[in-house]
DNA sequence: GATGAATGAGAGTTCATTCAT
DNA sequence: TATGAATGAACTCTCATTCAT
């Protein structure tokens, strides 16, 4: 948690450390970013950055929360425009397809999420991913609930199943293409955006397989 | 890679060395550990290391290939054991319990995956995660194909799909019990070896709905 | 010497930052104690402590004075109950054994004492124990005049050499027990407290030994 | 205790480190004392001392050892000049002449001993004062035990309690004339040599009157 | 009179790498 | 081929003090 004289700092100077430190960390990430290079960029003195912050952590941990908070944000009318209710899994496959969009057009956030999943120091990374996993799981839940009950999934579907494989597979496809050779398989990790999606759809395609209902059959 | 001065060393320095080393990266991750406290553990001159490899990122390469090189080797004859051919899930299943087990017992092997997925220099998580897939594959892509040539699979599952799931859902289960607050819905970062188990079996469970051909109907 | 600002502060206020302060500096001393620990503890601003004392040096000068009055002012109840006039080294004994426990009691004090006694910095240190020597010393010469005067004391007795000594014992013996290694002949540094009184009992004897009246001979 | 580097240094190279270390330390104490300064003073990399040292405590540790050594090996010649035998109390006397010239005369070895007496930080305190006290044991001890069984001290004289009070005195001895303050009364804090004698000749005459047996009455 | 944000030098320590021997 | 001393930049974090508000 920022100090409080992070709160009443000028909106301008917030945003310089903020922007600095942003472009560090996603750079470096966490253990590998700079205090020094992150107060130089920000054009502010080294001190300063330890009025607003208790110490890196809790710098960090206030940025991660932002672009968490940021990308839900981003996603959320996104999501809120898809056609849960008539076809889930149609809806599912949209938002796939635009959270990969959203990385290959958001840097930032991506290489945020990327220094979330990777941060080598535990108890940072249990940190920030505690945080992430809990916006993931505040959207996804209700959606899955929902989905459950009004009869996309089938009614046997394990849903906390469905939930972590989610929680495995969203960061995945987000860093995935960013990361070449961490998907040789289906080409997420092909600089192409076109096999990025496909290799996204094949994924979703399991998922589907696992949790549709079952035709009914007419015989 | 390392250099020729490596392979010709007596047996006894290189085992001195990967022990030290491997030791040190377990514990730290690559960029945390220290190649001094490697050389004094080792009992070898510092400059020795560069006289073996080239620099920090060879030899890390060179000991997370030899890791994942031995965690296959433990591995195989546990597959090899399985019946694959009469219960291709169950023995899905048990595999995937060994693996759990496995890593609770093998702390370094434990260690060094951990290092290799979260490794946040991009280009050393490149090569090091290009290697182990590459193991993970060329063991997991034969058992995939024969099941669904057996029938074990539907006829049109996706084996890429699979694969390219495996890929990401095996490191996984092998990382997230000692990682607290990976995965908060199953349980697997419950530090209870049968949670964790309970768990793993719930991911396969999905899987298994996913890729199992349809029970055959009898109209 | 404090600003007139000072002086002209609220009562409550003025207490705040003497007590905050005092336990600073009692914790880590002069050099070591922080004016942002004690202004966070006193609950005013930073700049307000420069606005009350000119600089750390000032602050401190101004407590170290206060905590010697204070001992002092403890201290005379004590030594004015004590039968100086009947059996001045007996008196004497029995001041040295209070001293001894009033430290082992008053931590703050003790801790003001050590400090002043182990001031780094010259001129700080030649100031804080100038003052603490005054305090000593109107306490003493008194007492060692009329005893000299009433015979309790040789009649050669060198009274200003006496008074050197136990400006230079009486910190000593303060300081002592809290400080492992200082003496480690007698035991003064023991963590027990009757050796502390013993030891300190020792070297009130030799005093005795030096000062006393020979015994008048018999012929 | 210095690394192995340190040993197998040239000659040249350690003494400037020692000479910069012993300057600094000697100005600004242990805790004052700045390792920055001491390496560029040094000529050598920042880094280089932490090859020679363990850590600050390290080098400093070995200074204060060096110092005390240093001092006793000076004094000892002048010890062993003096004719305990036949006149213990004159001898006595010397030898605190002696003392109080040597610091006049040798200002590093003066600095050292003041930082030792006054070292803030308990730990390092500790650590050199009990060098010190050593050092000074071993010298002092031997030499009041023969005196006592020569018959030079009183048969009852409370050798430990001499060897204690010596343990206070000859630093404070040391320490007083170059610290304004300290000795307010003998004048021992007096700029003039002849000041600073007389009054460590009076603090002696104490220790006569105590320790000295009565003379043989003939009545 | 009170505030508290800003400063920037400085602290001790670690590091991968070089290179003369 | 082996050594290990030397390097100096980099690290996070603390500090007393100033001064505009």
């Amino acid at each position: 948690m920022p100090t409080s004289t992070w709160e009443r700092l000028p909106q301008a100077r917030r945003a310089a450390v903020i922007s600095a430190a942003e472009a560090e960390f996603a750079e470096h990430g966490f253990s590998g970013g700079s205090l020094n290079v992150i107060a130089r960029e920000a054009g502010v003195a080294k001190g300063s950055l330890f009025q607003y912050f208790h110490d890196k952590v809790d710098l960090y941990s206030y940025l991660s929360e932002r672009a968490s908070t940021r990308i839900r944000g981003d996603m959320e009318p996104v999501i809120a425009s898809l056609p849960w209710q008539t076809d889930f899994f149609g809806a599912f496959e949209d938002l796939t397809v635009a959270w990969v969009a959203y990385f290959r057009s958001h840097p930032l956030e991506l290489a945020m999420t990327v220094a979330v999943n990777l941060e080598p120091d535990r108890s940072a990374r249990t940190a920030v991913r505690r945080v992430a996993n809990e916006h993931y799981l505040s959207v996804l839940e209700p959606l899955l609930r929902t989905a459950k009950d009004s009869g996309a999934l089938r009614p046997d579907a394990d849903i906390e199943a469905f939930l972590s494989l989610l929680l495995v597979l969203l960061p995945h496809v987000a860093v995935a293409p960013s990361s070449p050779g961490l998907d040789p398989v289906l080409g997420l990790s092909s600089p192409d955006h076109d096999d990025q999606v496909a290799a996204a759809k094949r994924l979703v395609a399991v998922l589907r397989a696992a949790f549709e209902p079952a035709p009914v059959g007419v015989a």
